[in-house]
DNA sequence: CCCGGAGCTGAATCGCACC
DNA sequence: TGGTGCGATTCAGCTCCGG
């Protein structure tokens, strides 16, 4: 929160972010369980570091999204984009906190993960959702017509360095909605996902990350890609 | 409200309905226009006949909802599962009356409609939602497991009934977490799509509706379906 | 019967003119 | 000034028709 208090007003053209969902498990004892425990089955524990930030009650988690997402905001040119992930559960809280921290909410963009997990007698749980907000009126940097559904594997557990890491083409396609050269924010930054996308895509990227092992792992991976200067 | 109320207790199987959205519009003028008119390009209106409910504000819509969501509740059987359409911008709004109506809210299913209107710049708004409830921990009625993503062509305007009638193939798939000969209760019928998939797939239905236009579009619709006696 | 191209539509949205 | 109403606009996919 302290970076982004000190990035300047007005001077980022798009949020695009995966905040912590602290959204596992119905009681409270679950949800205070760490991440890697809560999001994993038992076997495949303590391969990923813990992520902070991940858990809190309801009430104060739409209090703590509210806060940054008004940094966020500020920090946004008016007519930027903000792209924000979140799971089933937790997106009616989550676009509470958008509107709340002043952003114009537009629109559900839904990540169909063909690999999802399937239970029996039930419909999958198979997506992940987008929230797209603007800051006031949408300046449009493109003239084409974005899709609202985007298909797109999850990235197979041997190849992630984050728990919850995001495919890179998936973030490719949401970049379209920016313009390119544009400056991207993302408040938390994981193992830089949504950087490596930035730079392949010709965006600048200017990430934030709390945990200092992630921070590092973050580093290494954008070292091995090519053009790139710290 | 009064056909709900007179409905016995735990009588119903399964709950499957698309309610007003009450969505067209960000001003107080748009949303008290009559959905022909809000949600039809202007060269289009007049087809079809107005629907009720479908002016409220926000506030008064979540009430309404709670109120008729806790009365599906009652005459539902414990386990039994309710699943309600929404677009993006109610969904936060039809989650809370969904859970304030004392149903369990387990899932977002999305279906996936392949001939949105595109918007240039924009991600497109192509999807509905339909919000997963159960009374309890719910009864499995299949060992099958059912998908998250239904991509369903919306009814062609010229084979409508009604302004927003769903495509007979979505409701079929949806029904596939009932078990068969059960019961459905629609208390928003419209033109009897949720019927007609009910009587196709061998569940037995129960349905209201306000609109005596629709109810007796509804009953048209219905005679001409072989296997059925009022 | 299959294929290809033309035509049309959409649980909208935006912006401007007008009270 | 602010709220309201009307008309122009978007293109992928579906329908439909003719070859």
């Amino acid at each position: 929160m302290a970076h982004l208090k000190a990035l300047d007003e007005c001077s980022i053209d798009a949020v695009l972010t995966d905040p912590p969902y602290s959204s596992g498990g119905l009681t409270i004892g679950q949800r205070q369980q760490a991440p890697s425990k809560k999001y994993q089955s038992s076997d495949a524990q303590k391969k990923f570091a813990d992520f902070p930030g991940d858990n809190r009650d309801q009430r104060s988690f739409i209090t703590w999204a509210t806060l940054w997402l008004a940094e966020a905001y500020r920090v946004t040119k008016p007519g930027g984009v903000c792209m924000m992930f979140t799971d089933w559960r937790q997106l009616p809280a989550m676009t509470d906190a958008l509107q709340a921290g002043g952003w114009l909410w537009r629109n559900i963009v839904v990540w169909d993960k063909p690999t999802a997990r399937p239970s029996r007698g039930e419909f999958k749980r198979q997506c992940e959702f987008v929230l797209i907000g603007s800051k006031g009126k949408l300046t449009p940097a493109t003239d084409r017509c974005l899709p609202g559904v985007y298909r797109r594997s999850i990235v197979a557990s041997s190849k992630r360095l984050h728990l919850t890491e995001k495919p890179v083409p998936l973030l490719h396609d949401l970049l379209q909605i920016t313009p390119e050269g544009c400056t991207v924010l993302d408040p938390f930054a994981g193992s830089a996902t949504t950087a490596q996308a930035c730079l392949e895509t010709g965006r600048r990227f200017i990430g934030i990350e709390l945990s200092q092992t992630y921070f590092e792992t973050a580093c290494t991976r954008l070292k091995t890609l090519a053009n790139w200067t710290l």
